[in-house]
DNA sequence: CCCATAGTTCGGATTTTACGAACTATAGAA
DNA sequence: TTCTATAGTTCGTAAAATCCGAACTATGGG
């Protein structure tokens, strides 16, 4: 009992920009995305263990790769014992045009500041002050 | 007691794409800032009591405004005893060139589509099947 | 001072997220 | 076939985020 459910990817005209934002607004899932986006083949999920300099729960990252899969950015394959992931981003492209382009770009402006810069915060999607 | 705070608008290099998207993911707060993004001048928060066609409890509101103008997204202006709101996209565009403007655009894709196309979901920030 | 309007804060219910433990699934070796 | 290792998933529960009504603050005008 307790079967795996089979893998859901939705079709391109039901992938949402809410749906894109939401993950992608995840610090972790971004940095997963934008690795797939920027390689020729596909990843294994266990390539992205340790990301950003941070250990990754195998548990944890088994829901992020879900959240990926069902918000329609990334396209996941079972071969033999591994899974192969692989962006979606041509798909999207076509349907909202720019979008993933700018989304990347403004993640990598955001690092290239961090990397020069002093501050360093762990978590900046809450820039919260006291 | 209980005295109200100060309103938070983090300078703009403090701004985050992860706080961006993961405000502008919220389909209310989305529609919220495409409204201010699109028009001249500010808007008052009880504009919005109703959008899209649902009515937000002031409360809530009042906390997607919060939300929105924590990322830095959005200024906010006490006058007399009203709010006034105003989109920072001119800032934001220069930090992260392209990003609001796709977004925005990707939004009224989906919502052109949504128009004209038969199915209608509530919230389709959750694609979840079976 | 009293009232009306605009928005905020509080508190509790609901929802979402994170992660360890236990599990399924597949391949390869014995 | 059975055993073992590897890759990833599901479950259970604890922690965090979100939602919203009730009560509040803040401001302006009789």
């Amino acid at each position: 009992m307790n079967v795996m459910r089979p893998l859901i990817h939705p079709s391109i005209e039901d992938v949402s920009v809410e749906g894109i934002l939401h993950v992608l607004s995840d610090p972790v899932r971004a940095a997963i995305y934008a690795e797939l986006a920027g390689s020729e083949g596909a990843q294994i999920c266990s390539n992205f263990l340790r990301i950003r300099d941070r250990s990754i729960p195998k548990s944890t990252l088994s829901q992020h790769f879900q959240a990926l899969r069902e918000a329609g950015l990334v396209r996941s394959e079972r071969r033999g014992v591994e899974m192969h992931n692989t962006s979606r981003c041509a798909e999207i492209q076509q349907r909202f045009p720019g979008l993933i382009a700018a989304i990347l770009n403004a993640h990598s402006v955001q690092s290239a500041v961090r990397t020069r810069g002093a501050k360093h915060k762990r978590d900046a999607r809450k820039t919260k002050v006291g």
